[in-house]
DNA sequence: AGGTCGACCTGGCAGC
DNA sequence: TGCTGCCAGGTCGACC
């Protein structure tokens, strides 16, 4: 569900909230989102002061006082979300010593848990490319992996050995501001066009983060409440509709098994 | 070896 | 109303 905007917004949130709350208990309700024994979960988290929460590509990472790490992955349609109305999608409560709730909801349970003493236990971290909002992230970089694939760009894009954090929605509204179609082979941009693509993705990552993240369908901040960058997308899920720039229509097309939307005039 | 395609699971929505 | 089929912010492993 979440991409790096949504993820980023609720660690700003739970940072504002939880640290130096200590965790008193922890109710599993469905352990299939978890990656280790339930027993061992519990007994990893409980007594446990929180401290700092920090993102890596769509991941939470929860620092423990113990020195172990709560990694979460919200997948499509997880959700941390504290002190809201327990639903039917509720799989684990966070029970806190000042009486507080964090609540883990996950609709389609893809989403996973795990409590670890070393994050390099956790492959899929270090098979992870460079954060798109660092200093490490160049033009350059970006490009290398361009040359090396004929793909079509779209799909480097999504690619999170190439860039971490980046998901469907802005994968599409990055080519759309770069004027680029999402099917041009990776290989064949050239080295203005990578810069260009480099420039907007730190440009439309930092705009969707300041408008807290798009909310399609599931998506909810730390607080329970929506984002508002769905509202200024330009080409994703807009098939049909007229372009913003052109006023030629949206198409959808599917790359990968997974839809792509964009406008054919305006994106060569 | 690079790249695509199900599978994972639940639910909303369109069309009949 | 109710069925069927399609679609959904991600990721991994099997397979070609």
């Amino acid at each position: 569900m979440p991409e790096l905007p949504e993820v980023e917004t609720i660690v700003r949130d739970l940072n504002k909230t939880l640290p130096g709350k200590t965790i008193a208990n922890v109710m599993v309700h469905d352990a299939f989102v978890l990656r280790q024994k339930t027993s061992e979960f519990i007994r990893k988290l409980k007594q446990q002061t929180i401290n700092q929460i920090v993102r890596r590509g769509k991941a939470i990472i929860i620092h423990l006082s113990s020195g172990d790490f709560l990694v979460v992955q919200l997948m499509m349609t997880g959700q941390l979300v504290v002190n809201s109305q327990k639903d039917k999608h509720a799989r684990i409560e966070f029970i806190l010593t000042d009486g507080s709730v964090l609540l883990y909801n996950d609709q389609r349970k893809f989403g996973q848990l795990r409590v670890v003493t070393d994050l390099s236990q956790i492959k899929h971290f270090s098979i992870l490319g460079p954060e798109p909002l660092t200093p490490e992230f160049t033009i350059e970089l970006i490009h290398k992996a361009f040359k090396k694939s004929k793909r079509p760009i779209k799909n480097l894009l999504l690619d999170h050995t190439v860039v971490a954090g980046i998901g469907n929605i802005y994968a599409c509204e990055i080519l759309f501001r770069s004027r680029l179609s999402p099917e041009r082979q990776a290989h064949r941009i050239t080295s203005k066009e990578a810069a260009l693509i480099h420039r907007h993705i730190r440009e439309v990552l930092q705009e969707a983060i300041r408008h807290r993240g798009s909310s399609m369908r599931n998506y909810r901040d730390a607080l329970g409440k929506k984002g508002k960058f769905n509202e200024l997308l330009s080409v994703y899920a807009r098939q049909g509709q007229p372009c913003v720039q052109c006023q030629q229509l949206i198409v959808r097309i599917t790359q990968a098994g997974r839809s792509t939307f964009y406008c054919r005039h305006c994106q060569k």
